[in-house]
DNA sequence: GCCAACGTTGGC
DNA sequence: GCCAACGTTGGC
C-alpha cells in the first residue's frame, strides 16, 4: 500500500528537470526534525511523490516521482565541513540527518499552480494550501494525489 | 522586497 | 519548561 507525498523544492536550487536529467537524487540537505521523521518512519519505497515547485514565480506540482530507496540513509552533507548543510554536531556514529532516495517518474502534461490547488474544492485540507505551511515534505491524502494528477492531465 | 507564520535557540 | 528573540520559509 504505497503512501503519497508532496515534497517541495526550489527550482534554483533543484527543478523537476533536473530530476528528470539525474534519473534519481539523494533527498539530502532537508534540516527540520518533522520532516526528518518523514523520511526516516513513513517513507517507503515506491511511495508516489508530488514534485513541487516553491519560492518561484508559479509555485506548483511539476510531476511525478517515487520513493527509491527501501529505508533512509545519513544524509553525507551534515558530515561535510565545505557544505550549506554541514552540521557540527552530527557524527557518522550517530547521524543526525537522514533522506531518501527520489527518483523520476513523469511529468505532468501541465503544472498544477498553487492557485488551481487553492482553489479546487476537492483540495481541500490540503497542508500545501494552508498559509505559514514550511514543511519541506507533506503527506497527501490519496484522493487529494489522484485529483492533482487528473489537474495535471495524466490518467 | 515585504512580511506572516512558523521552527529553533538559548537564557532564565 | 517557558518564552522572547531570532532565523528561515515561501507566497505574494
Amino acid at each position: 500500500m504505497p503512501c503519497y507525498w508532496l515534497m517541495k523544492s526550489e527550482p534554483d536550487t533543484f527543478s523537476f528537470d533536473a530530476l528528470k536529467a539525474k534519473g534519481s537524487t539523494l533527498w539530502d540537505g532537508v534540516r527540520n526534525y518533522q520532516a526528518r521523521n518523514l523520511m526516516r518512519d513513513e517513507m517507503r519505497k515506491g511511495d508516489r511523490v508530488l514534485f513541487y515547485h516553491s519560492s518561484c514565480a508559479e509555485p506548483g506540482v511539476q510531476g511525478l516521482a517515487r520513493v527509491a530507496s527501501a529505508q533512509a540513509v545519513p544524509d553525507p552533507t551534515q558530515f561535510d565541513p565545505s557544505s550549506d548543510y554541514y552540521d557540527p554536531k552530527s557524527t557518522e556514529a550517530a547521524p543526525r540527518w537522514v533522506c531518501v532516495e527520489v527518483a523520476y517518474d513523469r511529468p505532468f502534461k501541465q503544472g498544477v499552480t498553487l492557485a488551481r490547488i487553492k482553489e479546487c474544492d476537492a483540495l481541500e485540507g490540503m497542508l500545501v494550501r494552508k498559509r505559514g505551511q514550511r514543511l519541506s515534505i507533506q503527506p497527501v491524502e490519496k484522493a487529494h494525489f489522484d485529483r492533482i494528477c487528473k489537474m495535471g492531465g495524466l490518467f
